[in-house]
DNA sequence: CGTAACTTTGAGACGTATCAATTCTTGTGG
DNA sequence: CCACAAGAATTGATACGTCTCAAAGTTACG
């Protein structure tokens, strides 16, 4: 089985043939099955599994009293969808899917004990965890002090680097059905704005984007363009070229 | 000694002696006192101590290329600087102080310790660092949905809160060196604007604010104009209304 | 008690929102 | 395999929130 949360750890750290074999366990236990636009946790839930994305594609989102709806991250194969639930009473926001999707459940007590170990695994969940908070804190530095056309420049650079460091591809193309209203919840802008914004993109060169593929043309000036700097992304193994792991994105995040 | 830490994660759990006293100690072992306006740990650093904010006002920050700041999240005494430090390399973001401020020094090794124990201490550390996430995500939603005077609202709202949860204050007026300039890093804003809108705020008679003083003379008000709801802050024991705690924050964060 | 930091005020410019209408895609059932 | 429906992308004209930049007040503090 492809194991994408394997995959995604080890850009912090190696592991042993038998911790491998523990994380497959782990998720090969309990699957289910999501269709397009369908919560794998909603807003205010409970429950005692936590929820691995294996396919498909997902965001965190929260809908306001107003009915506006804000997507605070975008969830590729390999994220955590909801570490916070073996600890926290309730969710205070929701999961949910963008195309069809698939996840592994893992119980509560299960994670409790994957935590505790003194072993690389447990480092590596911590990992996860506090670059999910860098990844946020960009998300406000995005939304605080870049304007528009950063702000999406910023957003599609990071989802290309995150797909190559998933391995979901090789080149600078990437399935990409999230739509331009998906876009606009995700950065605060009008979708009759983002649709500009991108025009400008392609008439400049910078991408390509039809029938669902994105296409980075020019990934140097689109970079520069989001000044866009893979620090927070804390990709330790990547940088320090680890040969495995640094064919997959080394050419995206060389510091300059 | 005061241990404002405790405190913070008896909004999450009870502790026993014991463990007040294990937390007690690690608080007394080690600490440092800082001027205002100096960086607790720096944008990139690396440290082998976690530093726990006792008394003073800090918040976490990053200076982008164009020389501009954006403030991420302000740290009141109790919070913890750089939980990410035990794990990840260096630092993708710095954490400076506003006022003249001190911190307790916690070790790595001894962190990793505290976090690896089946104890109602690691489960109030994995409380604080969900909840981190929770009040990032909530910043996200101000920044993307929500105009510049909810913005505000929110951010004031929320300070009261937090300084009434950490028992630095049992009235609605709190302690307030925040200059509008940090407001306006802070919320995204232009300092003029942030200007215009408390004065809008205090001609509303929705707040005090004179003198490094901030009186929210309006609670109600200010909390339906910020759209505020506490569900983000995940005090669960406020909200189970243990008499203790509820006593403290209980009026601000009631369910509608 | 002077000076630097902070707050306040003003007028004009600009980025982005609004809202409505149109065109293009995509998936689906006949 | 085509036609249609539903969703998505595109376009245009106007309105508005917030920024910009500059200058004048005010406050705090050594």
């Amino acid at each position: 089985m492809r194991n994408p949360w394997a995959t995604k750890m080890e850009q912090f750290t190696a592991f042993t043939a038998d911790e491998r074999t523990r994380l497959d366990t782990v998720l090969a236990s309990r699957q289910q099955a999501f269709q397009a636009q369908e919560d794998i946790i909603a807003d205010g839930a409970h429950s005692d599994y936590c929820h691995v994305l294996l396919t498909g594609l997902a965001c965190r989102y929260k809908i306001l009293p107003d009915g506006e709806r804000q997507i605070m991250a975008f969830l590729v194969p390999g994220d955590l969808c909801d570490a916070e639930i073996f600890i926290l009473k309730k969710m205070d926001h929701a999961v949910g899917t963008l195309t069809a999707s698939t996840t592994a459940m893992i119980h509560s007590s299960e994670m409790k004990m994957l935590l505790r170990e003194a072993s690389p695994i447990s480092e590596a969940l911590w990992w996860g965890t506090m670059t999910d908070l860098g990844v946020l804190r960009e998300r406000i530095i995005d939304q605080g002090r870049r304007d528009a056309t950063e702000r999406l420049a910023h957003l599609l650079y990071e989802m290309l680097v995150r797909y190559r460091v998933s391995g979901a591809t090789e080149t600078n193309a990437i399935d990409f059905p999230i739509t331009q209203t998906d876009l606009a919840d995700a950065t605060g802008m009008t979708p009759s704005h983002v649709n500009r914004v991108l025009q400008r993109f392609r008439e400049d060169g910078l991408i390509e984007l039809r029938s669902r593929t994105l296409t980075i043309a020019n990934p140097a000036r689109l970079k520069s363009l989001a000044q866009f700097s893979a620090a927070y992304l804390h990709l330790d193994r990547t940088e320090a070229k680890d040969p495995a792991v640094f064919a997959r994105a080394g050419d995206l995040i060389s510091v300059p």
